[in-house]
DNA sequence: TCGACGAGTCGAATCGATTCGACTCGTCCG
DNA sequence: CGGACGAGTCGAATCGATTCGACTCGTCGA
């Protein structure tokens, strides 16, 4: 037991179970402590660039408290940072699908922010929301598509009520501890259907399942409504259904396109659906926006990387600014009151509706 | 000092800085043992099923303390239980960009295989390469195309050398203390370009930038070699290059079918590229594949969601696989010796190269 | 009746950092 | 020459969980 310890390059560690899994340990801030002949106190003012009781550390001695650390390869542990300091630098997403090109867009967004001011971006979950629920733990977690379901506010509040700070996307729910970001699609889905009426009258509509089965403030409404409104027939097999696959909707929209009846506009519920529709057009040989117009609801970065570019509605420079929201308030201190954040949506024309383009752009080949 | 703290209902928190903030605190292991008349010991002991020193804790004290907790919604803290335990429960991944379907599905794999597994993901970087590597602190990490360079070598060792798990994709980096997972595209573009030349001799390439800056090892070389090989002309017009964006990759494809001497095929050095050359023959009246056939390098998931369906190379059933190898790493206590992990490239044919499929899946309008 | 045994529980050390109050010296001013 | 002061450093408590050894009781067999 008289050994010193520190032994690091005894490289016979044989007796170990099976073969010499050589595990060093990592190193801690007291051992970088006890190399420069130091306090662990001291170590910390010179890493975290605090001062302690009067100012802060000597110049020589935060050189040989860094030539330690740079020696021994050290790290500082985040987790008994967080233990201590109760912040984890950390922000938690949950998203309902990753693939899709909206999550993807405020995945990419929040990690961008995220970065720059030192965080650490978590995919909490990718789908199961309630699971997340139970795994939110963080500086500031941010939940997608907040229903406003009782069970679901419950949840929010005691989480908000612990301390977690919380930004949710929701329609439906108010401010509550928690910020919102309500950015309503409805109104905006009413732009796109008064958009394609300008031009159409055979209209399709490619809807994600769960708004049919529950059309009650969904997507699904301002369909039905403006086509009732205009007195025009709402033909059952012109509404066709998607789940949160690429392939459902593009298995949808062929299914939709095929028919001899076929509408000469489709209204999609999401710009992943759209897409799906466009490139189903492209293989049937139908050409958009002539035999076929299509737009989508959500005005996410793919919308542009498709010919013709998808006609859209959706919040303008809307992930970007979210993103902002959402660090923020990880940031923040507790000074400011959560609230509610407003993006109003509008109408983002694009090629896959313009019917005054050139019916193609024709090269001569 | 003689009051017992405990107090939680306080609600008078006026002395505050700036209004009643009401933090109430997150609830402790120790607040539920209190509550429940019960060591901080056992309430760990329910929580983690283990036993303590004989069996487990009886079910009567264990209903008492689930119900305290219940009551005070506790939930245990992570970061808490990871300075004592070693273990994060976390895997981190370093992609290069986020919104390339190759990435994408990587981070869709794995985050599924690691919720599976009770563990949660964690995007490191998207990009930033050697931030990245300054950050690696979890269960496992996981680090997308490392390059073989002195540099990146030297820092994985460090990382392995204190215990941290590694799971790195790269073509040339040997097993060192991590993992290497190696799927080698070289063989395979290889594969793609064979493929063209059976119909093809006028092949245009639409290349990464930096693939084009340092060929050697890129998948830049298989194109030049092929042509070579065959005596064909390299034409330097019928190279374009793209930065990591659609747009970009859509712009160069563009430019290089918009050509009045145009190539009747394109190699393109990634799935994202191809896909949006298919998007840019769209846009200009060509059909693929019969005015111009496209392949991709990749084998990712959205190679399926476009028609024509791309034809690529890449390895078979590789993301979910290569999830399983990362999340076993993780959850491993260290009996296996990290190893060379290797999955060959194959061909995956679809309609984007099929000249003999009909020109079109026409139907009567 | 006594001792062994084991189920169930507890106390306290521990993980690696942060941070507050206290301490040690020079230095400077009166 | 003495005391105040401040820069620089340190010791030790603390965050919230895990976990090991030790302890308390019934129970059962000898």
């Amino acid at each position: 037991m008289v050994r010193a310890n520190a032994g690091g390059s005894t490289a016979h560690g044989s007796s170990g179970p099976a073969g010499g899994t050589n595990v060093r340990r990592r190193p801690t801030l007291r051992m970088v402590a006890e190399l420069a002949g130091v306090s662990t106190a001291t170590v910390s003012y010179v890493f975290s660039g605090r001062s302690g009781g009067g100012s802060g550390v000597a110049e020589a001695t935060a050189k040989r408290v860094l030539e330690a650390a740079e020696q021994l390869n050290y790290r500082p542990n985040r987790a008994a940072r967080t233990i201590r300091t109760g912040r984890s630098d950390t922000v938690q997403l949950s998203l309902h699908m990753l693939s899709d090109p909206w999550s993807l867009a405020v995945a990419a967004a929040v990690n961008d922010e995220a970065n720059r001011h030192g965080l650490t971006t978590l995919i909490l979950a990718d789908g199961d929301w309630y699971a997340a629920l139970e795994r939110v733990e963080s500086d500031v977690a941010y939940l997608d598509a907040a229903v406003g379901s009782d069970e679901v506010r419950r949840h929010l509040q005691a989480l908000a009520e612990r301390g977690q700070r919380l930004v949710v996307f929701s329609e439906t729910l108010e401010p509550d501890g928690y910020d919102v970001i309500r950015s309503d699609a409805i109104p905006g889905c009413y732009l796109a259907m008064d958009h394609l009426l300008e031009r159409h009258t055979a209209i399709g509509c490619l809807v994600a399942e769960d708004a049919v089965r529950a059309p009650e403030h969904s997507r699904y409404t301002p369909y039905l409504a403006r086509m009732r409104e205009r007195g025009l027939p709402v033909v059952p097999e012109h509404t066709a259904t998607y789940a949160n696959t690429q392939a459902s909707a593009f298995a949808a929209a062929v299914a939709l396109l095929s028919r001899d009846d076929r509408p000469t506009a489709i209204y999609a519920t999401t710009d992943f659906a759209a897409i799906a529709a466009i490139n189903a057009a492209h293989m049937l040989g139908l050409r958009v926006p002539h035999d076929v117009a299509v737009i989508g609801v959500g005005n996410t970065p793919d919308a542009q990387s498709i010919a013709p570019t998808l006609t859209t509605v959706g919040p303008t420079d809307f992930y970007r600014r979210q993103a902002e929201i959402i660090v923020a308030r990880a940031l923040d201190s507790g000074a400011t009151e959560p609230r509610l954040h407003e993006f109003p949506w509008s109408l983002v024309p694009g090629g896959s509706t313009d019917l005054d383009a050139p019916p193609r752009a024709v090269r001569t080949l």
